[in-house]
DNA sequence: CTAATACCCTATAATATTTATAGACTTTAT
DNA sequence: ATAAAGTCTATAAATATTATAGGGTATTAG
């Protein structure tokens, strides 16, 4: 399942989605519409700069903003950032890889082979649908 | 990621299958082959049994055994008693439906219907796959 | 210039979940 | 009888998630 930071992620690109005519929008607006703590919401809004999905702007009048267009924001990337590998199992994952301990033999693990079968579908959705795509719906 | 239960579960079930040939198979046997440890073991085997997976026999002599052909083993099955969900939001959730505190309405959620869909990717590896197909691969 | 505003950053506390352990009890073969 | 092996419930330990605190820094309106 998802975590909370992840949902919350989710929840505020899709508000600063809506609100693209504004040039930037406050923490505090996006905390108060989804009753998220603003404190919280901030370390995800950072995370989320930091990956260079969104842009700030420091001082009065400042603010967040989506510095790219929404059909570029893939879903998989904001799970990933959040919330770590997609995949079912670590000996799985593209972007966070580790050997499971109690596996002897990858080669010889069919657990493995068909978790890699999982990922793929999980990845063939979430790769190619976007921010736009939850927008359109909403 | 699958939890360390899920996977200790897996490995238990992939012993069992490998010795379908023996009466019945003693925890110790399997915590020793993959270094778990004998009582977390013998919790998820005791899930595993109360689920109708497994058989099991007390006393001298005793042990687990398989009780279905591991081909209607589905994975699916494995995970949602062990792990829970396998849906990525509680709101999608075929098993384990719950809706989300923050979410005004399930019908008017973008994440909601991008969820449904790998859900559903999902579930077309993990209800069609089953033990067997581990077992094929080892 | 300066004071208010709002993001930036690190640390830590609270809570929940997962993982592991303990120990007494029941059943069965010999 | 007794030793072997699963059953069951409770609890402890470890880890991860969620939330909070508080000062720092940049920006800008006036």
């Amino acid at each position: 399942m998802l975590s909370k930071k992840t949902k919350y992620a989710f929840h505020a690109l899709t508000y600063l989605g809506k609100h693209r005519d504004q040039k930037t929008v406050l923490i505090q607006d996006i905390s108060e519409e989804y009753g998220i703590s603003h404190k919280f919401l901030e370390n995800i809004l950072l995370e989320l700069r930091k990956a260079g999905i969104l842009g700030s702007k420091k001082g009065k009048g400042g603010g967040y903003y989506l510095i790219k267009d929404p059909k570029d924001i893939a879903l998989s990337k904001v799970i990933r950032l959040l919330d770590g590998p997609i995949a079912l199992l670590p000996c799985v994952s593209l972007n966070y890889y580790e050997p499971c301990v109690e596996c002897k033999s990858e080669a010889l693990c069919g657990l493995n082979k068909v978790m890699i079968q999982v990922r793929d579908e999980m990845l063939n959705v979430l790769e190619n649908k976007s921010l736009a795509d939850i927008l359109d719906k909403e």
